[in-house]
DNA sequence: GGTGGGCGTTAACATAGGTCATTGTGGAGG
DNA sequence: CCTCCACAATGACCTATGTTAACGCCCACC
């Protein structure tokens, strides 16, 4: 369904703040992103958007909302393998091969943006800054994947809920869709227990453990966290954010 | 330490086989990877190649031997987030950021063919099926880490030697160093034990339980695992080898 | 031909985390 | 106003996996 106007970059910011932080942004990447972004789609919670062992040749701009990446054992076992936050893109590895690897579903009501594989190959030949940007930002995301996998393979239930908090404030403030320390968090704890390879109830009592700790503060409600002591919590998830920040090396492999 | 020759094609098969199952390699990429072939570098088992944190620019290519990528946490818990055989390429992600992001540590003699990260560009800008090959290969690798992050979030340990199990049959086959259903697998319990998130000592039971079922079968001397009955195996881990044998789309983002 | 180190194997015991079952609460819809 | 449903919260109990410790084997090295 379609859904917001489109006047200049009202709602779009994200993406280009993301990218921006990659590679500068030119007013011809900006106006070339903006004709992409034509008609936006508007899907609703538990839709698939991406569907594992489906072809697709797009790609995809969230806009708005939250999505996850995840796949299915056949006897229901879910394990998400990514967030997917406003300014991320979305469905590459499907163009480049025959089909979805994994199943990518909107948490919320979201807005995405679909660009033709065409036009996406068209960029990257043109070796337009946004073509790289965006093969920067498909990086950046195996780079949050390892980090997953360490979260899965090595760290505690308590280790694995505080690093993905700092992990998911990093990536909120780089699109400054979190203050400090505090951000919207749609997750509910079924989510959280498919994120971090933990039944619900414990994570749960984890939560509560953080919780009573005052370490954390969460408003189930308005589904929003506090982090109350943002460098402990670091401390126990023994977060380092190199994995996140790392800046473009210009004169590497996009030179 | 420099090793062995060059002569013609004898050793580097591996890679050409690899990336000949994604774009044809013509003569002229035999040649380009022939000449970057030059000189090859011989690692000792327990040498860091990569190290995370570690500024690096090059792009390096295995051409024998095995070697994994894995992080630490500071305690020394360790997690393997993947293993690199023959024909695997590594470091293009840490010569797009400044810096590696996990450390490359070899298990075994390996040796190794450095590409100055100038001649990887210098590929990618004339967009040969060579370098398209190689973007080829590092999306691929991070299908393998999404269905690693399944592996250590959401199966068992039983299920997770077995998943590991074929997907490295899968992977050697590809590159002719594996039989119908057995190989030379050069890891330690230990190095199981931090690829699957698992203890030394219960990687060790779930091996015997599954020797004790007949379904594979390991020679520890000569370090070679048969797999006495690969269905079954592959039923135990419910692994399905899509995210593997996925051929290009060439026709998409790398058209 | 000792000896020491790396690796595999096992048993006994400890615990983080899973499962099952129940209750509460707030919002959506009749 | 009542009912339903999704989600959170918790207690009781269970089990897969971790820990500690010991032993054996092979092989490299002295």
């Amino acid at each position: 369904m379609q859904a917001e106007r489109t006047p200049g970059w009202s709602g779009d910011l994200h993406a280009v703040r993301k990218l921006h932080a990659f590679a500068p942004m030119t007013g011809h990447d900006r106006e070339t992103l903006s004709r992409l972004m034509a008609h936006r789609t508007r899907v609703e919670p538990h839709e698939d958007i991406l569907v594992e062992g489906v072809p697709s040749r797009d790609i995809f701009l969230l806009t708005s909302g939250w999505a996850i990446r995840y796949k299915l054992l056949s006897d229901g076992r879910r394990q998400i393998v990514g967030h997917l936050i406003p300014g991320d893109f979305f469905g590459l590895r499907a163009s480049m091969f025959q089909i979805a690897d994994d199943s990518v579903q909107a948490l919320t009501t979201t807005s995405i943006v679909r660009i033709p594989g065409k036009s996406f190959s068209a960029m990257l030949r043109d070796r337009s800054n946004l073509g790289m940007a965006i093969m920067w930002s498909v990086m950046r995301e195996h780079s949050i994947l390892a980090e997953h996998a360490v979260r899965l393979g090595r760290r505690s239930a308590r280790e694995r809920i505080a690093h993905l908090l700092i992990e998911l404030l990093h990536r909120l403030q780089l699109v400054r869709l979190a203050g400090d320390n505090e951000f919207h968090l749609p997750l509910t704890q079924e989510v959280l227990a498919d994120t971090l390879g933990l039944s619900i109830v414990h994570v749960n009592r984890a939560l509560r453990r953080l919780r009573n700790d005052g370490t954390i503060a969460l408003d189930p409600q308005r589904r929003r966290v506090v982090i109350n002591d943002v460098g402990r919590l670091g401390r126990i998830a023994e977060f380092s954010a190199g994995y996140l920040d790392q800046g473009p090396a210009l004169g590497g492999a996009a030179d």
